[in-house]
DNA sequence: AATCGATTGAAACAGTCGTTTGAATCCGCT
DNA sequence: AGCGGATTCAAACGACTGTTTCAATCGATT
């Protein structure tokens, strides 16, 4: 038993952690490792020299494989949500602006910037296949992130949908950001190369979903009421 | 090395398998082992009891586990192919129609009957992390589907958009289905348990999906402009 | 019946996995 | 300096993994 480690350094170390911590060590080698190969096969060795500690330091500070596993999939979305605060808006903001930008900035943590960190890549696998550390990747991240797109949607509609409806179009906006994320390689087998880096790259995707949503909403103009790339219609609804 | 088997014998005994030939049945447990725990978790020794075969057996027959993955992976595809074959409308069906239609038979194949077949889960896999198998089946499977579905949309569009647009909204079709399969259990934490029943089934969906996309295009009014649940606009466009 | 290639079977191979051990080392304390 | 708990280390454990071996068995042909 390892049980007179203390047990979590990080809550009273507050947020700046020391790197030097080989607690946190393999906390961040363990998500990259999981993140990349999936628990199966990902092991505890490769883990440990990423981390450069000794194989029985995951065991003694996290007891096995599997609690260590649970463990680097919380550091990761609190470090996430750390990382990338809610967006706030001026109280004039429209909510056309406001999808825009919740889309737009959903799309650019998914996919932002060539491979996205490992933290993403590791909730993502927990939202594939989940695990017991799924429920609280819900509730602290994914939940409130859908709370904010179902009450702009709200504002949006005026009332016109109930909230079972505005949760069932939230859930048609969340699934065209997350099918370029899990199914990305596959998308880019069904379309042309050069069309992947015009028009299926965050900001041209954000304008499209958005102007889909408001169209479908009947906000906005339909998408074949205007040429192509631009974000807005007649007028400019969105910025 | 294991170069005297025949290849391929079900090229030649035609569609009609026999089941005790051990060849099929390795590729059908594999199938739902690799479908189940994937690649690297699911065990040649499992495959085999569940096949009722020796361990051997996938040596002589394949070589090794990854061409047996390979092979397995080909042949659910090609079962499923024959037992979900494309649909076929009457010349003067609606486009409006085709496209509900086309909606609602890939979420039945999605989603359909609790628990999808293995071969849907086995290829779902490959969509989500594509290994070497992943090729033959885009070219196969899902390039044929998403082509129909372009053209649906190009005859709903009536010319309105190009290529690319329709590429564009195409994958934000597939995405609202596919965000219901791989993502569907925390689909299921997101949204009130009797809510899932009465909307987030095939058929309230592909209504819903539908009417997105025909508002979308201005083919139908706005989802705000009727009450909820049902399918169709004003005019019965769809049926 | 005898023969010979195709197929199956039980057992063992070498390698890797997660986990454990027990001694060595570090570091704050009196 | 010297004590004592916290931490690190190399080494080994037993249980698996994919793969191979080689003798036993099958089934059609002569």
């Amino acid at each position: 038993m390892a049980s007179h480690v203390r047990s979590s350094p990080s809550a009273i170390d507050g947020p700046a952690e020391d790197a030097r911590d080989p607690r946190v060590r393999i906390l961040s080698a363990a998500g990259q490792e999981f993140a990349e190969h999936g628990y199966e096969a990902a092991t505890v060795r490769d883990i440990c020299t990423a981390a450069g500690v000794n194989v029985a330091a995951v065991n003694y500070y996290f007891g096995d494989k599997r609690r260590l596993y649970i463990e680097s999939v919380r550091h990761a979305h609190e470090e996430r949500l750390r990382q990338v605060p809610q967006p706030e808006w001026p109280s004039d903001t429209s909510s056309a602006k406001k999808l825009h930008d919740f889309i737009d900035n959903m799309l650019e943590r998914m996919l932002g910037a060539g491979q996205p960190p490992w933290q993403v890549r590791l909730m993502m696998r927990e939202v594939l296949q989940p695990t017991e550390a799924c429920r609280e990747l819900v509730e602290d991240y994914i939940r409130p992130h859908f709370a904010l797109l179902v009450s702009i949607l709200d504002e949006l509609a005026a009332g016109a949908l109930s909230q079972a409806e505005l949760r069932r179009v939230g859930m048609s906006i969340v699934g065209q950001c997350f099918v370029y994320r899990a199914a990305g390689e596959v998308v880019c087998m069904l379309v042309p190369q050069g069309e992947i880096e015009s028009l299926h790259t965050p900001k041209p995707l954000a304008d499209h979903i958005t102007r889909y949503a408001l169209a479908a909403l009947g906000v906005a103009a339909p998408i074949t009421a205007f040429p192509s790339s631009a974000s807005s219609s007649g007028r400019d609804v969105v910025s």
